[in-house]
DNA sequence: TAGGCCATCTGGTCCT
DNA sequence: AGGACCAGATGGCCTA
């Protein structure tokens, strides 16, 4: 089991991290192009608009070093230094001359511009990171903190059913993966793995209710748990973890396992300033489009290996344009869903 | 309007 | 001296 997860999965990985090296090359080749000309003329425009300014900082340190100087000269003649200052250890400064002042201008426009690179490169890296951890979006990203909280979270998940050697049940793995997260990146996650286990358990209880956990099919403690399947009087909003639902309805309801009983409904905790809602409803509507094409009632396949040899969801996702990224996440983490249901 | 997030600038520190 | 890294400050943008 273990093995099939790693020789499944380290293949992506290992796609990914070359992928992300030639972009990073690529990315880098045309920074390095970019920001050394249209950067440091920013930075030459900022330069000279701060330069009056600059100048009359220097031009007041040079005023102030002289006297310093002249300070340590009398601290010197001080030696007991008796009610005096401390002498200042360290090299001493240098009198700013216009020609200091220039090459001074000039290597902070130099930091700028690398500090501008370096930050962009934490933030590629970041991007990346978003690519790999559950419930990517293109269009709507995680925060940098929650893409490192979940990241997190997600390491330490997998880290556990690696040590367990089983899997944990869905609402566990959810609460590791949210723990510490804010509501609606906790909604997001939640949402995205309710799908992927809500197909699950949709074909299993269709084959028969194989897979039941006690009371409701997860026993979730949340209100995100499986409505169709399991509560008739699920009202969606009600309670801390409740989802978004309006995005099952036109993708969903155009299946086979459509209910009557579930209202769309808008959760108010799910709405947030990066529109995670309605990115979520992308993701769902894709994730159901591309369980729909990779599952069958005899055969359901979740992992990545079943992704590539269905071949059939690239032409017929829909046409978001995240969703060929969001397919190759959910082909990795539904590597886990495979893991638990395997 | 407040708060969250982000990009950028900047000075300090450490290392080579 | 210069580069990498870091943290604080600042201003812009967006959303509730």
């Amino acid at each position: 089991m273990l093995s099939r997860l790693f020789s499944e999965v380290l293949p992506d990985v290992q796609r990914l991290a070359a992928d992300w090296a030639e972009e990073h090359e690529h990315e880098k080749a045309k920074e390095d192009d970019n920001d050394t000309s249209a950067l440091m003329e920013n930075d030459l425009d900022d330069a000279q608009e701060g330069s009056s300014r600059a100048e009359s900082e220097l031009a007041g340190d040079d005023e102030d070093e002289e006297e310093e100087e002249e300070a340590e000269e009398e601290d010197c003649g001080d030696e007991n230094g008796l009610g005096g200052k401390p002498k200042k250890r360290g090299p001493k400064k240098r009198k700013m001359t216009a020609e200091r002042v220039e090459r001074s201008k000039v290597r902070r426009m130099k930091a700028n511009a690398r500090e501008r690179t370096r930050m962009h490169d934490l933030n590629s890296a970041l991007d990346n990171l978003r690519k790999v951890v559950p419930c990517y979006s293109k269009t709507q990203k995680l925060s940098k903190i929650e893409t490192l909280r979940l990241a997190k979270n997600y390491i330490l998940a997998l880290g556990e059913i690696l040590r367990n050697g089983k899997r944990p049940d869905v609402v566990t793995y959810v609460q590791m993966l949210c723990k510490g997260l804010s509501q609606p990146t906790t909604n997001l996650v939640a949402g995205c793995m309710q799908l992927n286990t809500r197909n699950y358990l949709t074909e299993q209880c269709a084959d028969g209710a194989r897979f039941h956990m006690a009371g409701s099919p997860f026993s979730v403690p949340y209100s995100y748990r499986c409505s169709r399947l399991s509560s008739p009087h699920y009202q969606p909003g009600a309670g801390p973890l409740s989802l978004r639902a309006q995005s099952y309805s036109s993708a969903y309801e155009a299946s086979e396992y459509s209910s009557p009983d579930y209202e769309a409904a808008h959760s108010p905790v799910c709405s947030s300033r990066q529109h995670e809602s309605s990115d979520s409803d992308r993701n769902y509507h894709y994730s159901m489009h591309y369980s729909g094409l990779t599952t069958s009632r005899n055969n359901i396949s979740f992992g990545s290996s079943g992704a590539r040899n269905s071949g059939a969801h690239a032409e017929n996702i829909p046409p978001f344009h995240d969703v060929h990224l969001h397919h190759d996440r959910g082909a990795q983490y539904e590597d886990l869903n495979a893991f638990f249901h395997n």
